[in-house]
DNA sequence: ACTCGCCTGTCG
DNA sequence: CGACAGGCGAGT
């Protein structure tokens, strides 16, 4: 599950060897992701731009080629690598763009709930899903943001996984947040007090920079890789996520599980209060 | 401000 | 075989 974290992973492994390559070929696989992949679009947009840059807005990387700009998002199950062009490309692979020095950008994407739309450089200002994004937790002080949903009755989890509040955070990075700042995951945002919220906001940049410091988080599942194919390793860092039935590092209670909003809540109800 | 559907792989 | 993983947009 790309969060923020594996994201910002991604776009460090990819950055020094994509910036200054030249696209030469473009390729689909002719299955829709969030939005179908239109290989005219690909081509009339990459063929014989250089890469100058790339981009992390929240979980989207937006990678900067001339006059045009490549928009990617990994979904659940994405994954952008670079191979040597000719290698086997492995299945799920939905877009290739092979580039100047013999090597091949790569989308893969399991289940398809990524993104990867070419566009005019000048169209990703306006761009929908970038437009309404919120601050950067990583980059940015968040407190402003949290602060702003202060009369809000929505549990904070949900409210931390809202990406026009605060930009990249997912379901694991919002649970272990919360876990480091004390606060139950079910806390209705306008009953937080405001020395609470300076705490979240200080836990949820804490917690995004060690996952950034540690490669990113890949659960057993073997999902998330680097643009080397490598796996990260917070995984053995996670303080609630997954790890319902397990005893808290901190206090030795066993950690809960519950849905919040359709989906998995964890917590300590030891560390962490209402 | 909610729920649902999209999609595939893995696990019990 | 059903449950689950879950980001996000569409629908209610």
């Amino acid at each position: 599950m790309p969060e923020l974290p594996e994201v910002e992973v991604v776009r460090r492994s990819l950055a020094a060897r994509l910036v200054g390559r030249r696209v030469e070929s473009a390729e689909v696989s002719g299955l829709a992701l969030r939005c179908p992949l239109d290989v005219t679009a690909w081509r009339r947009w990459s063929l014989g731009r250089t890469v100058r840059d790339l981009d992390r807005r929240g979980k989207y990387l937006v990678a900067l080629a001339d006059d045009a700009a490549f928009v990617f998002h990994l979904g659940m199950s994405g994954r952008l690598v670079l191979a040597r062009s000719g290698s086997a490309r492995p299945v799920h692979t939905h877009l290739a763009l092979t580039l100047d020095d013999g090597s091949e950008l790569r989308f893969i994407d399991p289940r398809r709930f990524g993104l990867a739309v070419p566009m005019a450089a000048e169209s990703v200002r306006t761009y929908q899903p970038l437009a309404t994004l919120g601050l950067d937790p990583l980059l940015e002080d968040c407190v402003p943001a949290l602060r702003s949903v202060r009369q809000s009755r929505v549990a904070i989890r949900n409210v931390l996984l809202d990406q026009s509040v605060v930009a990249g955070v997912g379901n694991i990075y919002a649970n272990e947040a919360l876990f480091r700042a004390g606060t139950h995951p079910a806390t209705p945002a306008r009953k937080i007090a405001d020395r609470r919220i300076l705490r979240l906001a200080s836990a949820l940049k804490e917690v995004l920079a060690d996952a950034v410091s540690a490669g990113g988080t890949t659960l057993a599942d073997g999902g998330f890789a680097n643009a080397d194919g490598e796996a990260g390793y917070f995984a053995v860092n996670l303080a609630v996520y997954g790890r319902a039935g397990l005893p808290c590092a901190r206090c030795g209670r066993e950690i809960r599980r519950f849905a919040l909003g359709g989906r998995s809540a964890y917590f300590c109800a030891t560390c962490q209060r209402r």
